[in-house]
DNA sequence: CCGTGCATGTAAGCAGTTACATGATTTC
DNA sequence: GAAATCATGTAACTGCTTACATGCACGG
């Protein structure tokens, strides 16, 4: 109700909703997840808890151990439905953001620059895909429910198309040029 | 030399060097190609451009007509060498970036919300493969090179990908869950 | 001439990133 | 008990986006 949440916003909500629960621990679980398609840096992780809290949608308790203040939060009822609310939005899909250095520098390449490149984005996904084998993935299938699991699941299979793609972009860039 | 190009920097003079005269041109340029992989609002694009001919990369030139302000520009031979140096520049690559809220819903979803999410993503890419086809691979295809054609081939292929994912996702979710 | 769309550019504000600061906890 | 690593958070800067302002060209 209300405002609807902003992206942002309903990423803290929903690590806090998945059992997160110190600003560490949140960011924490962005690093290993939702971090691929959605990035978010410290601070704005520690100022939407704050201003989740005033709105009600997580109650927050003091936990300093000796000299190190802590936070520690928990979901409310308004919360879980403000995360469902956002959610089910209708309205049309919001456009996917790519941005990649990489493919900018491909497109302004020079032909002999370009297989090099190719293989370094080939590269860059192949490590990408170890590292949702090797990380993401299962943390992932620990999660509550299996749509995490499906999304990572999905970062891999993009990562793995990538370097696939850019395997054939070497190879077609390697062949003398024809004709 | 001096210092290396920032990205945004070497997009704004790329599209130059490919031609681009007026800010205006760079940004019409910039939707049609780069766009999809590296984007860039208008303030951008004229800040760069000052910055690029203080630094002298560009040339540019007052052509103003009647009351209009405008400003016309051309590469130097400078500024084609600091793009050829900025292509070639060695390091490790830098991250690819995704960040897509649909995605991020999906993350989240409860069980009876996924299937929409997934259709949603889907038609997206669809739109988004007709956009490729109609829009920006003729434009690429009358660039000077072409490497602008092979980034735009890969970007609808992607997307095709990404459509048939998910598809295939929208089929999983709808199936009764099994067990 | 008058409206509609194209061309050209700017101001202001928020979101996001980099880098750091510091205390607890484990390891050797 | 010193060093390394984990945990927790913040300050300061910068880039980008949103939204607008305005003039010219051309069809009717």
């Amino acid at each position: 109700m209300t405002e609807p949440l902003s992206n942002t916003t309903a990423a803290v909500l929903g690590m806090v909703v998945l059992g997160a629960r110190s600003g560490y621990e949140v960011r924490r679980g962005v690093e290993r997840s939702v971090r691929f398609f959605w990035a978010l840096g410290p601070p704005q992780i520690y100022a939407e808890l704050k201003r989740l809290e005033r709105d009600g949608l997580v109650e927050g308790r003091d936990d300093t151990r000796g000299a190190r203040p802590r936070r520690t939060y928990e979901a409310t009822a308004a919360g879980r439905a403000a995360l469902r609310a956002w959610v089910g939005e209708g309205g049309p899909a919001a456009p996917l953001e790519l941005r990649d250095p990489e493919l900018l520098r491909l497109f302004f390449a020079e032909a002999d620059a370009a297989v090099a490149l190719a293989a370094a984005m080939r590269r860059r996904s192949e490590q990408a895909v170890e590292r949702f084998v090797a990380e993401i993935e299962p943390a992932a299938a620990r999660a509550g429910h299996d749509r995490p699991a499906l999304v990572a699941r999905f970062g891999r299979e993009l990562h793995e198309f990538i370097a696939e793609r850019m395997a054939r972009l070497e190879a077609e860039l390697a062949r003398p040029p024809e004709r």
